[in-house]
DNA sequence: GAAGTTTTGTTGTTTTTGCAACAAAAAGGG
DNA sequence: CCCTTTTTGTTGCAAAAACAACAAAACTTC
């Protein structure tokens, strides 16, 4: 099967014996679909009752306001989980959407069977409560972050915060980035057209160059 | 003690007997200390290796940026933890500092002794395990929240998306922020004096109400 | 490779915000 | 109760962002 490829990848299962995954599947009430490009997989205010597993590919966490605009909350990776918080605070509704940014491959799992201690005794089971402390964690810093990007008065400072953020991640000043222009207006939760002068400035200033998603911070702190 | 009386207030030690909290104390190492408004608890960037409950009082998650400024992330009460997710998450330094808002007192406990299984097998601690993933979860949810927030365009629609989910959590349409407003203005990273000026709009034309930190939503969709 | 769609850049106008400086009001301390 | 400090409101000006509308470029799809 296919998918048990596509699992094994993920750090989640990581060491885990093909057998144990399976039993796993069983034991969650697994269903693993796919999705192509901007189809919805979760809808706003919809029912909380699964968690949901990126298997392949990207999604993006996505909030529509009383005025029908849209932000991007957060970028999900191949690994990482929608739903948990949800399930683990006891909140019945998912506050956002999911929506898939690419072709992706998406597990899901009944709630309850991911919060409660096991019966059966799977042998990963205590394991992963663990690696959800951790995602659950980390997903709390990544957001810390992005408030952090928000924070900053004017588009240059957030989209400045922001890139140097990536470059950290990627541990590189040449990286890669998951939005599009319009994309990363609706993360920085700034106008589109305002964006793009920004970044024609930063460029023409040499502060950073980019092409596509590829971006390069060339100044680090020659401001001024 | 007096501190006991105010631990067997916060949900986390509910029905615990006072011999097992006692005995927890011990075994996470906690130290209690108090702080007057204003006291920085911990500062940004210290080494993460203790977690830290709020015990009575309040206090802010502040972040300083690389110009100097200052924001309010979130605002911590009795029975919250700081530097939980540094903990689960294995990043051994706070990215943001914790600053007493108001006379509080502040039990902080050994990291690691937190995060893992106890030995002692002392009674409460498994339900507290389940209690922090609890608390992790709200609190990324408290920051999705916030995101909401910062995602409006204009100061005026960020101030009507905060005071509008205040009011969804005090269930009226009267309630209390714990914020003044120069502390208000950090929380939405804006400037002070235009939020004022927004503020005064809004209650001139009649859909919102102030007092101190008191407020009242008066219309709920009769704008334009 | 032509036609349509999506993404990106550009520009001008209007509105909002930041900034700075000041004054009034409230709170806190002896 | 007076003095000091903190909080809040106000105003004018400069800067920045939102908005709208359009054009060019890139990417799809047949």
């Amino acid at each position: 099967m296919e998918i048990l490829r596509e699992l094994k990848k993920l750090a989640l299962f990581k060491g885990c014996p093909d057998q144990d995954i399976a039993r796993m599947k069983n034991c969650f009430k697994a269903e693993i679909t796919s999705y192509e490009k901007g189809e919805v997989i979760i809808n706003q205010s919809s029912d909380a009752n699964r968690v949901y597993l990126i298997v392949k590919g990207e999604a993006n966490v996505e909030h529509e306001d009383m005025f029908g605009n849209i932000s991007i909350i957060l970028n999900l990776k191949a690994g990482d989980f929608f739903g948990l918080e949800e399930a683990y605070a006891d909140k019945n509704t998912y506050k956002d959407a999911l929506v898939s940014a690419e072709k992706a491959i998406v597990a899901s799992f009944d709630r309850q069977k991911i919060i409660s201690p096991c019966s059966n005794n799977c042998p990963c089971h205590i394991m992963l409560a663990k690696d959800m402390m951790k995602m659950i964690s980390a997903r709390s810093l990544a957001l810390t972050d992005k408030i952090k990007h928000l924070s900053q008065r004017g588009i240059k400072d957030k989209v400045l915060s922001y890139l140097e953020t990536q470059s950290r991640i990627a541990g590189s000043s040449y990286f890669e980035i998951p939005f599009n222009k319009t994309e990363l207006a609706n993360y920085l939760a700034v106008e589109r057209s305002a964006l793009s002068t920004v970044l024609g400035k930063l460029k023409k200033e040499g502060v950073i160059d980019f092409d596509k998603k590829r971006y390069h911070i060339k100044a680090k702190n020659q401001e001024e």
